[in-house]
DNA sequence: CCATATTGATTGGGTATTCAATTTAACGAG
DNA sequence: CTCGTTAAATTGAATACCCAATCAATATGG
């Protein structure tokens, strides 16, 4: 018997479509359900209630963004060059629909989230990112591919450039299709050793 | 008579706050009637529907922005320093609670936003921001203050870093008090002339 | 045979918006 | 100043709608 996805895949992957398009209080349980064609009581069923629903569907996406970028930063020359690449892909992902990474830019993963559990559920998952990219700038600092700077304030400040570059090219008007290529260019600019 | 705020400015400071706090969709006509302390039924007939509630909340925080911004801007020695302005003043502004900035990083105003025309009007209102950072950058580019960039391309990468960093100082539980310092910094090491 | 999956109608609660009724304010004529 | 008239402001209950979650009934599979 050839098995397709499951129904609950087709639930979680049209969970996470719908969240991606219209946020999280315009996605109903309805929609979810009419678009991966099965009944709409197996939500709960298989999730919970609507919150563990996108937090499924956020770390879903997280786990494979940190997935990515660990293959992505295999065999880098150096730190700096390995920020570089924590950047492109950063964005790639988030360019690319089948990931489903709009899910995260709107649903405010930290603040929509009601219960403190949730959060740091989701917050712990977050810091992996936060990790790599902390340890791509002190490799750099270290072989001198990035100049002095304090590896962990650098990596919060390089990631706040990234996550207003996808408000910015995804969500507003502002911006061309150059943006994220910009925003690459400023953050190594201001990394690199002169 | 003394004659203290209006109805219609007790809802809507109250909307502000209501907004800034839960956000949109958590913000409801009776909590706002019920903080302002008049009847319900005054919401639609001052404001029309939700929508043009939020609206009219937002706009009067980015005008109220940008006010502050000019004045803020006055007898800036150059371009570079103008820049620093800019982004100590967007920074002071949000943290400030009293200002309501929060409203629109809650509500996503480019995204949240239904009809068409309510997105330009909130586009065109943003826009002064962004027209305002340009100049700056202009000014340092021509005053020998800023190195050789393109002042557009620029500005909107500068106002990433401010995007990012407002969500990431306010809404994440990543970077400490300095965040908002350390942008500001690494925004003026990108663009000094050298 | 039993646990699990599946269904969709039902439930209970909450929402924005409407509306008829009432109060307040504005303003000109006498 | 004082009515009288009209428009605007104000009220909160009523309306109509939508949603997440429940649940009893049924099917499937190991």
């Amino acid at each position: 018997m050839a098995t397709g996805p499951t129904k609950k895949e087709l639930l979680l992957k049209a969970a996470k479509e719908l969240f991606s398009e219209h946020g999280y209080s315009e996605t109903t349980f309805k929609k979810i359900s009419e678009r991966a064609g099965v009944a709409l009581g197996l939500l709960t069923h298989h999730f919970g209630n609507k919150e563990k629903l996108f937090l499924t569907a956020g770390l879903d996406v997280v786990q494979e963004l940190v997935q990515t970028m660990r293959t992505n930063l295999q065999g880098v020359p150096n730190g700096l060059e390995a920020v570089r690449t924590f950047a492109k892909t950063y964005f790639d992902f988030a360019r690319n629909p089948r990931q489903d990474f709009m899910v995260l830019v709107r649903c405010s993963p930290f603040s929509d989230l009601k219960t403190t559990e949730d959060k740091d559920v989701m917050i712990r998952n977050f810091s992996e990112l936060y990790d790599i990219l902390r340890e791509c700038v002190q490799l750099g600092v270290k072989d001198g591919s990035i100049r002095e700077v304090d590896p962990q304030k650098a990596s919060v400040v390089v990631f706040c450039n990234l996550v207003g570059g996808i408000r910015h090219g995804l969500l507003t008007p502002y911006g061309d299709e150059h943006l994220f290529d910009d925003i690459v260019e400023f953050v190594i600019y201001g990394l690199k050793k002169r």
